[in-house]
DNA sequence: CTTGCAGGATTGTTCAACAACTCAGTACCG
DNA sequence: CGGTACTGAGTTGTTGAACAATCCTGCAAG
């Protein structure tokens, strides 16, 4: 038997699909999944013992997915007090788009040696919000939003910034949640989407950059004014 | 008494000082410290009882410090089978510089704008190294090293990146327990870095982000070979 | 040489207990 | 009336034990 039949690299690609995970994983999966569609809302509690008990899961089990999710940021843990749902304030909006200026712009810095493929995903991203706009799917529209900006800095090809720009759109979605009005925040940057789509599609790199730049000073802006009213 | 006293914000400042934290962090801090300095080696299994045992926490405990390693990427969790001290392959490496080239190169980008002690900072860094080479003393190097581009990425005043800085370089260093000779690896990049600190100093920042660019092409380069000498 | 099958060892998860701590309410005191 | 100290209930922090599920090793059979 060769040492590399060809089967044996298509059975290791599934490995993954067959890792069980556990308990505290898919508890720690659930959580995040209710926290970002704002099921729980910023301060919230979540006390061991009810948590536990909803979940039927032991506050052992309990308390390593709530690690789990304190290590992410979603969660912020109060020693003796308890966990609660991540409140963000303007100085954390104000550092995850600089985060994000770093990861999104370097990523369309390195577009010119990025896989054409790549660039295909970010142009689908915004063909799907520009679908769900006129039906007024506005959720969708946000989904596809965010999903069109992780594709921007997939142009890196790198496992580990796809994972960092996972985490911070996870808590920029804490941020989303005090925006009211969803068409007024989605709607107009569907535009500006197309247009850094198109100009990373005809290969315009440098202009499609300072495009970027622009769009996150503008949705910084409308977030942090967001911030304000509800801060007055 | 008004609603912001001086000596308020310098409490506040002190909390953290204050703020006991639990066993398993501290657990996670002590094997994260043992890990980076090589008393652990990569793929070192760590086992529930015998650590336990060792350290005088219970299995509860230290399964809550596993859970936040492993979040960081210094060791592996494989079900069933017990946690794994990280062994890193090529692909990591070339990951980590990617990482570390969109990290470096944005905060040299943001150095115009960064404060002057921040670019001082850096200069120290340099300083420290070159004092510590003449005295053979190359752990304090490495460490004033890793520091030097810590420095950098503080450039950007971001607490997050700051944070990512110190995930990405704590998983390096389990990479740098391959290199066997500590001069060869650390001594050439004290003038690089020289190099570099000066430019910023001067506010050459065009110059300086190619120099870092070319530092961490030599310095990935050094580390890939050195890991092909040993899986050969 | 491979396959199948114990047996032992380790991890996954739960439960119960107690210590340590926070918080709200209350009594006390000036 | 305002402030302080204290008490008790409730929650979290940590431990230890228990059992189920799984992995690994070694051996026997084919």
């Amino acid at each position: 038997m060769a040492a590399t039949d060809p089967w044996v690299d298509l059975l290791a690609g599934d490995r993954s699909l067959l890792d069980r995970t556990s308990t505290a994983e898919r508890v720690a999966d659930l959580l995040r999944q209710r926290i970002i569609e704002g099921a729980l809302p910023p301060g919230t509690r979540l006390s061991e013992e009810s948590a536990g008990r909803a979940l039927s899961v032991s506050r052992n089990t309990l308390r390593e997915a709530f690690r789990l999710l304190v290590h992410e940021r979603l969660l912020v843990h109060e020693f003796h007090r308890g966990v609660f749902v991540r409140v963000l304030d303007a100085d954390d909006i104000v550092d995850l788009y600089r985060t994000r200026r770093v990861l999104e712009t370097s990523a369309i810095r390195h577009g010119p040696r990025a896989d054409a493929e790549r660039i295909a995903a970010i142009d689908a991203e915004v063909t799907i919000a520009e679908k769900a706009a006129p039906q007024e799917r506005w959720v969708d529209v946000g989904t596809a939003n965010i999903r069109f900006h992780q594709a921007v800095t997939g142009l890196l090809g790198s496992p580990r910034v796809d994972d960092i720009m996972r985490r911070v759109v996870a808590e920029l979605r804490l941020a989303f949640h005090v925006m009211a009005r969803p068409r007024e925040f989605h709607e107009p940057y569907i535009e500006l989407n197309r247009g850094i789509a198109d100009l990373l599609t005809k290969g315009e790199f440098t202009e499609a950059e300072s495009r970027m730049e622009s769009y996150l000073d503008i949705a910084e802006a409308q977030l942090l004014d967001a911030y304000r009213q509800i801060a007055r």
